[in-house]
DNA sequence: CGAGGAGCGA
DNA sequence: ACGTCGCTCCTCGA
């Protein structure tokens, strides 16, 4: 509880009107209250917290909750966020992040000790070739270096900037890789080196001796979007990427032998949601006839019913890419066509889901006035700059106006789904919980004689989080451990 | 210690 | 001149 209010107040401090100030600031300046210091209860920094006699370490935590609570009161109901949304959804969640957080998730670490000594080798090697190539030897770890050698001594074209200096990144070195071996290797290396350092070591760091288990923590209003985001470790971009021998994924396995790791996704949520948001006709057609979308939307686009799986990707990207508001330019950089051909593509789809572009200029319109937008669940967010005359940044707050409600609406139903899959879980006394949360997706330790009530009931639960004509819809994956549930 | 570059996820 | 939101890694200069 004393958490979430405690983050919830950072979203306030973030606010111009209050920026610079500290809470005891706003204490005294607000309620006229003044609070104790951190200086006062560690005695001038000579205790530690955990050395603190416990009435006076409770007063000190709760009078965070308790302002917190007074300024929600005073203004933050206003528009962070509505008494609805903090009695059904923010409130009953506390508890259901407790219990994953108390749940935990099991660790194979001989998987990852594995992992580890494989990627170590690679590392290794691919060091030895680009030290060989480059007739030197440097960091490769650090830009810069990277940067010298390439673009001073190897004399290689430079591509885009970044602030300081020309971009080294993965894009560039793809680019580069025509050119010059050495570009290939890099990419390796650095690939390798992510892996290890950032999940294989850090993982295995954060491993409980004794239950085998990672204990990850769940922030609950650090993100503009009301998203759930996870640390230490995060969770929530553990790479899906599957090699022939391993994944990062198949080390998180099932508390027992007999347990499945189960996994639930919302299958395309975002444009189910535009659908359902926007009211168009050919958008609804297709999710109520249970179609391919992407394939239909090629099929709109082109009045063509056979389709290669190149072009459904390219109706996919289109998809995915037009609820975000995207340029014809940048289109045409993530498909690789012409940006002349993009801006057919997406002139095309607003022509063929007309409400699509009425809901789009609408939201704009709204918030041009109010200078704020709303979701399906009673939120608002405030976007100042809307008309800023700037046309770059008023496009980019054009971005944020309409892919705001969208993504907030999908973290709503997900979070809507947890509390009620939980209760689910409590009432029918089943020993299987939820591990993890992953923005659309929801994965569960089952034990095995529970799996059928879980594969039939959970997807209930979360197909009918929305009452609507069009359907949510959830795939499941389940297998002995993560990486096999894609 | 913080900024910047890089890279992973949704 | 151009997707958003996050977290964590490393380097480098103060």
């Amino acid at each position: 509880m004393a958490k979430f209010y405690d983050t919830l107040l950072w979203e306030y401090i973030k606010n111009p009107w209050v920026k610079g100030l500290s809470l005891d600031d706003i204490a005294s300046k607000e309620f006229d209250y003044k609070m104790i210091s951190y200086d006062e209860v560690s005695e001038k920094q000579t205790k530690n917290f955990t050395e603190v006699d416990l009435v006076t370490a409770s007063k000190y935590s709760a009078e965070d909750v308790y302002i917190t609570n007074l300024i929600y009161q005073k203004q933050l109901k206003e528009w962070v966020v509505d008494n609805k949304v903090l009695k059904n959804i923010e409130n009953p969640l506390i508890e259901v992040l407790r219990d994953i957080e108390i749940n935990w998730v099991k660790i194979d670490q001989n998987k990852l000790k594995q992992i580890w000594v494989f990627l170590e080798k690679e590392i290794i090697n691919q060091e030895k070739i680009i030290f060989e190539i480059a007739w030197e030897e440097f960091n490769l770890k650090s830009p810069k270096q990277v940067w010298e050698i390439l673009f001073d001594k190897l004399q290689l074209p430079q591509g885009k900037k970044t602030k300081t200096w020309y971009s080294v990144d993965n894009e560039v070195l793809e680019y580069l890789a025509l050119e010059h071996p050495i570009a290939k290797h890099i990419v390796l290396y650095r690939w390798y080196f992510k892996i290890l350092s950032t999940y294989v070591e850090w993982l295995l760091k954060l491993v409980d001796k004794d239950t085998k288990k990672i204990h990850t923590s769940y922030n609950q209003a650090v993100t503009t979007t009301w998203r759930l985001s996870s640390t230490s470790p995060n969770l929530q971009n553990i790479p899906t990427w599957k090699d022939v021998y391993w994944s990062i994924r198949e080390a998180f396995i099932p508390y027992k032998e007999n347990d499945l790791i189960v996994s639930f996704d919302y299958s395309q949520i975002e444009v189910r949601l535009l659908a359902i948001m926007s009211w168009d006709e050919n958008l609804t057609w297709s999710f109520l006839q249970n179609l391919d979308i992407h394939k239909m939307t090629w099929y709109f686009l082109f009045w063509k019913d056979d389709i290669t799986s190149e072009e459904r990707k390219i109706a996919k990207a289109v998809n995915f890419w037009v609820i975000y508001w995207i340029s014809p330019f940048w289109l045409s950089k993530m498909i690789w066509i012409s940006q002349k051909q993009a801006k057919e593509y997406i002139d095309k789809f607003y022509e063929k889901y007309p409400k699509v572009k009425d809901f789009f200029s609408k939201t704009i319109e709204f918030c041009e006035k109010n200078l704020y937008v709303e979701t399906l669940f009673w939120r608002k967010r405030f976007i100042d700059w809307i008309n800023d005359r700037n046309a770059i940044i008023k496009k980019a707050k054009e971005r944020e106006a309409i892919n705001m409600p969208i993504q907030w609406t999908s973290a709503d139903i997900i979070k809507i789904a947890m509390i009620k899959i939980n209760d689910f879980l409590i009432k029918n006394d089943l020993k299987s919980c939820m591990i993890m949360q992953v923005h659309d997706e929801l994965v569960f330790n089952v034990v095995e004689n529970e799996f059928e009530i879980i594969k039939k009931e959970i997807p209930l639960i979360m197909e009918n989080i929305i009452d609507d004509k069009i359907k949510l819809k959830v795939d499941m994956w389940f297998w002995k451990n993560w990486g096999e549930c894609k």
